[in-house]
DNA sequence: TCGATGGAGTTGTCACGTCAACTCTAAGGT
DNA sequence: ACCTTAGAGTTGACGTGACAACTCCATCGA
């Protein structure tokens, strides 16, 4: 362990404006999605890792493993936009209860609206006021967090929303 | 409005991998504090506003506006952490209903203590491996990210935990 | 004096997220 | 055939967060 003493202030300032200009981009993307397409962050999330599938049914495990969530918070987001009419699941087998989950019409139109607001949403809250120097070194700086927590093998495909 | 059309590859990457980071990073802190210390990120933001005032009894308001959180959040946090001992809410007045809200013992051995356990590993996550030029890159994105999102006049304290 | 207005706080409701406990099925071993 | 075990998915409980409706009280103006 090391020292165990609080932030000296010069460290304590870059903490807290990187975490305020994180929770405010997040907040104002999430409040653009909500406004102009009428869903959540995390609806938005499932609905483009299926609609990335085009039209295969995926597996409760395998939205669980793209999207980096707990299998649990997956099932209670399918559940609560199946109740939307977003996603159906289907059974598998003759009887057993291993489920498929697939887009409704509904979910496809509302992701395909989505995706293009939020890209102009992402757009011009984040891309757009980077200058390419900062662009390089967040970019390195992001993949160097990514590796150190969660060093990974393989890839595995992101939501790039959550 | 903009041109409404989907990421590029190059953009989508930039984002997703530092969507990711930023997610992971928060994840990791908030599993160190509630493991070492056994509170969660928004208790240890009350907890820390108030321990700053030294004492001093603050209004809800008050909290709410050094957080940067709504009202009412601010009101159902203190309803929880009461029922865990950490706050008080004293009356002001002879019989309204204003309340003061006070750390109590319990409270302040926690979060003296989580401040420590909380620092320790904001250098281990995010300082430690910042290179300088990172630091200044990222210090001066997030203040760019801020004042444009949420431009302030004065000066407003933050938690830096949420 | 009385009523309107506004600020401060609380409460209800619902979506999100985590953890642990549970069910069901398929395999594997004896 | 039977029991065990592991994997997949669901469920329940609870804390978190956003939004709107509500209560109290103070103040101000007719």
């Amino acid at each position: 362990m090391a020292e165990t003493r609080t932030l000296e202030p010069e460290e304590w300032e870059l903490w807290d404006t990187w975490m305020r200009a994180q929770r405010l981009l997040a907040r104002e993307l999430e409040r653009g999605l909500q406004r102009d397409s009428g869903i959540s962050k995390a609806e938005f999330s499932v609905l483009v890792t299926l609609w990335r599938g085009s039209g295969r049914e995926m597996r409760v495990g395998e939205l669980a493993e793209s999207l980096d969530w707990d299998k649990s918070r997956v099932s209670h987001q399918l559940t609560r936009m199946e109740k939307r009419g977003f996603v159906k699941r289907t059974q598998y087998g003759t009887d057993g209860r291993r489920a498929g989950i697939g887009l409704t019409a509904e979910g496809r139109r509302a992701v395909e609206s989505a995706i293009l607001v939020h890209a102009d949403n992402i757009r011009r809250h984040f891309l757009g006021p980077l200058t390419p120097e900062q662009a390089a070194v967040i970019r390195a700086w992001s993949e160097q967090v990514v590796d150190r927590i969660e060093p990974r093998c393989g890839e595995a495909a992101g939501d790039g929303a959550s």
